[in-house]
DNA sequence: ATCCAGGATGTAT
DNA sequence: ATACATCATGGA
């Protein structure tokens, strides 16, 4: 086993680890007490896990240090996963202030945007519609421990996110049996798009974001909303801004003259709103502070 | 019981 | 392009 600890006071705008991986931006994590999205439970020295890459990540962030053990050097692995390479500082400065962000910002500081694999980010949000997030997370840990490789790791058995080709591989009614609900066919058909080659993750190479937005729809149970999700929360398009539930009553509320009735126009309004190039991390600062004032 | 949750799809206009 | 019904499931 290999450890290590990365001191949070060396990354420019810090870590809030329990914020970043309980914000339902990224279902690839389970945390070890099983007491994840519980409202009023710190966070704080709770153990996560993953399995990215055939590699266990077990992580917990403790006042100033993220600790970490691992199957391999997960150091450079978390930094790509969590974008600690992220200058938060420098991106918050580059939003514009308004009074819902900076409520936000100073409550969740330390919140930072993911860099999750492409198969599980897209799957995640195939099954997000119409979904609570909590249930998002139950039925990604339900298909990684139906459909995933295992892995063990200090006495304990993990599970990998499926591959494409396993998912392609599953039948409806095994998908249904994990209470997928009518996103079953969607995760299947979009499966088989990519294991039989018919799509590809390179097919995004060097596309502008509202083109890749388009590439996105190109699988089943993509619309513009989740194709949003995929490019921020996977590919690294932190201009998108995902125009869910929560955001559109932000937009109703705070933003109105950003409410230009179609998704393409309403998404570039809200998109200049947030400052343009970082406008994902606003995003994700408002949606996770929305859900947490009810 | 009725409504709603990080919406997308198929069909009709 | 836009409007509408339909699609599972569980919790409030």
């Amino acid at each position: 086993m290999e450890s290590g600890v990365i001191p949070v006071t060396e990354l420019p705008g810090g870590l809030d680890l329990q914020a970043t991986l309980e914000s339902g931006q990224t279902f690839v994590w389970d945390r070890e007490d099983g007491r994840m999205y519980e409202d009023g439970v710190s966070g704080g020295s709770a153990w996560y896990a993953t399995v990215v890459d055939g590699e266990v990540v077990r992580v917990r962030q403790t006042d100033d240090r993220l600790e970490w053990e691992s199957t391999t050097d997960a150091e450079p692995l978390l930094v790509d996963l969590l974008r600690l390479d992220d200058d938060l500082d420098a991106i918050v400065a580059s939003i514009p202030a308004d009074p819902l962000l900076e409520e936000a910002f100073e409550r969740y500081r330390g919140l930072r945007l993911v860099r999750d694999r492409f198969f599980p980010c897209l799957v995640s949000f195939i099954c997000s519609a119409q979904m609570r997030v909590e249930r998002i997370h139950g039925m990604q840990r339900a298909l990684a421990r139906e459909f995933g490789e295992r892995v063990s790791f200090d006495g304990r058995t993990y599970h990998a996110f499926p591959t494409p080709e396993r998912l392609a591989e599953a039948t409806e009614a095994e998908l249904r049996a994990l209470n997928l609900g009518y996103r079953a066919p969607y995760v299947k058909r979009s499966a088989e798009l990519l294991a039989t080659g018919e799509l590809s993750i390179a097919d995004l190479d060097g596309l502008a974001y509202e083109a890749a937005r388009e590439a996105m729809q190109a699988f089943v149970g993509v619309g513009e909303k989740v194709a949003d999700c995929v490019l921020l929360f996977s590919q690294s398009y932190l201009e998108a801004v995902p125009l869910d539930t929560w955001i559109r009553g932000a937009i109703e509320e705070h933003y109105p003259d950003c409410d230009r009735g179609s998704y393409a126009e309403t998404s570039r309004a809200i998109r200049e709103r947030f400052g343009g190039r970082y406008a994902g991390y606003a995003q994700t600062y408002v949606f996770h502070h929305l859900r947490h004032l009810e």
